[in-house]
RNA sequence: GGCCCGUUAGCUCAACUGGUAGAGCAGCGGACUCUUAAUCCGCGGGUUGGAGGUUCGAGUCCUCCACGGGUCACCA
């Protein structure tokens, strides 16, 4: 206990001092109730725009919250705001209205206190909307000072380490995770209405599967088991299309045990969508809606800014194949293109560290390095190989290719579909095929399910399936770089 | 994991080729009843991320470690 006093900074302790003041005044630094009329927002909302005079005559009476920013302390008067996340108000303290007493208590506040508000609303003569505080009472007592009011907390690392602190000192910070939330909300209503059912499966799999990732393991002490923090829903969804749910989307988490970076969080965000009786085109028209759809209702417009990009979200999104666009972007002449050896030893000059590169591993690589960053507009990414795409079917028009399309934006890949393969026969061999790659060291290579097969013998009806990335999206939507920035809390080192 | 950059007061940042660690905000004391980056006067606050080393002398140079950022590698 006295170790821990001695690493108080001296404001630390200034504080410890006025909440022992404040209890020997018999206050209760921690009470259980304060009876709002209204919310810090909802009375900019409700009186923002009233008058002086219209102040004057009403009078109006409110009870309020929030936490002090700032203090202009004045001999027997004072001005302070309080703020919750979305917005602040100036409130205006007299000792000759609330008492010398009353004032004295109030000297006892600091800058980050909860406190409740009860006065009345007037505009100030610089024409501000201001509480003239009748009575006041502590809610929360704040011990740490709160970082500077002009720059708000900059260190990166506080901000996610203390996402709190960065959610009180920097408001455009809890715009982001209001726009994400609205956007989930749009996503919801939008499937919604279009007869989709919302599920939730499993996140704990016996198999890892739909997707091609490394896992993250646990255990179940009762069943004996071992367990995988699920890497994609894709194999349950499916089976509930089995099952007759024609259409289904799940939004929820995704946990892959590989590398951070801007793009990668080790948990993410996916939605994913099934629609029966439907390919990959009915998805690619499902996606171009959902994206206008969220644009325009999340931004009020059909472009927005990303970086020193402007990103358009007219319809139709631009298409080419992924053959083609490897051909126009990496400068490989079409004769080299169809030569396995050239474009594997071509990949291995991106990649020299992987081994086990195939055709069709190194086309996914040279698309990686050499297309994805020129694709900033909204660009949907056909039919790649299908031997990269073990859930998808292949192409009706060429066998190697698959049924299945990428769309990209900003050099980033947010979401992902097929026509989804519903033989049971093919999806073996695939799984088999996949099997063989895990065993040359492709960690990342699918496992075999033979339940999923199981399943799909009863009778997957044709079907179109997607995953979008609800994290890379927000990015887009918010302007930010990094999906740390549109995560709360992403995973950081223990300090 | 490789490479580069960063870590200085509660916060935001300074400190030139190694020479007494500073400012603003915040805090404390005083003045002040329409301020809003309030103003004015005064004051306190530092194991410079950690451990070693070089040097008469290290925030600064070297080594190692920790954490973060960027980038490459890995990867939906």
């Amino acid at each position: 206990m006295d170790e821990q006093k001695e690493k108080l900074s001296d404001q630390e302790l200034v504080r410890q001092e006025k909440m022992a003041k404040l209890k020997a005044k018999g206050i209760d630094l921690f009470p259980y109730v304060f009876l709002k009329t209204h919310s810090v927002d909802e009375i900019i909302a409700q009186f923002g725009s009233k008058s002086r005079e219209e102040l004057e005559t009403e009078k109006i009476k409110v009870k309020v919250p929030g936490r002090i920013m700032t203090i202009r302390r004045m001999g027997r008067a004072t001005f302070f705001h309080i703020a919750n996340s979305q917005s602040r108000l100036q409130a205006y303290i007299r000792q000759d209205v609330v008492g010398p007493e009353a004032y004295e208590i109030f000297d006892l506040y600091d800058i980050g206190d909860i406190v409740g508000l009860e006065g009345t609303l007037f505009r100030t003569k610089t024409g501000e909307l201001t509480v003239l505080v009748e009575n006041f009472k502590l809610l929360a007592k704040c011990f740490h000072p709160l970082p500077e009011k002009w720059h708000g907390l900059q260190d990166v690392e506080l901000r996610y380490r203390r996402r709190y602190l960065d959610l009180i000192m920097n408001p455009e910070v809890a715009q982001i995770f209001l726009l994400r939330s609205k956007m989930i909300a749009l996503m919801r209503k939008f499937f919604d209405e279009r007869g989709y059912i919302e599920v939730e499966t499993p996140m704990m799999h016996p198999i890892p599967g739909g997707a091609a990732a490394r896992p993250f393991k646990t255990f179940h002490n009762a069943l004996g088991l071992e367990l995988y923090l699920r890497i994609a829903p894709e194999l349950y969804l499916k089976r509930l299309v089995i099952g007759g749910i024609e259409k289904v989307y799940e939004i929820n988490r995704n946990f892959r045990n590989e590398g951070i970076s801007s793009e990668h969080n080790p948990e993410f965000t996916m939605l994913e969508f099934y629609q029966a009786y439907s390919d990959y085109y009915d998805m690619l028209d499902l996606t171009e809606e959902l994206l206008v759809y969220l644009c325009e209702n999340l931004l009020g417009r059909d472009e927005l800014t990303y970086g020193d990009q402007i990103i358009s979200f007219r319809r139709p999104f631009r298409r080419i194949k992924f053959r083609e666009a490897l051909l126009q972007y990496s400068g490989l002449s079409p004769s080299r293109f169809d030569r396995p050896e050239e474009i594997i030893s071509f990949a291995r000059n991106f990649s020299p560290e992987k081994e086990a590169i195939t055709y069709g591993k190194a086309l996914d690589i040279v698309f990686d390095k050499c297309v994805k960053p020129h694709l900033i507009q909204p660009t949907f990414v056909l039919n790649p190989p299908r031997e990269i795409s073990p859930l998808a079917k292949a192409s009706r028009d060429n066998p190697e290719e698959a049924e299945r399309f990428e769309l990209i934006i900003a050099g980033m890949e947010i979401a992902n579909a097929f026509t989804e393969l519903n033989d049971p026969a093919d999806q073996l061999a695939r799984f088999e095929q996949q099997l063989e790659a895990r065993k040359k060291g492709d960690e990342e290579a699918h496992w075999l399910d033979l339940d999923y097969i199981q399943a799909l013998e009863y009778g997957l009806p044709p079907t179109g399936g997607e995953g979008i990335g609800i994290d890379r999206l927000t990015m887009i939507f918010t302007n930010r770089r990094s999906i740390r920035e549109v995560i709360l809390f992403p995973l950081l080192r223990p300090k």
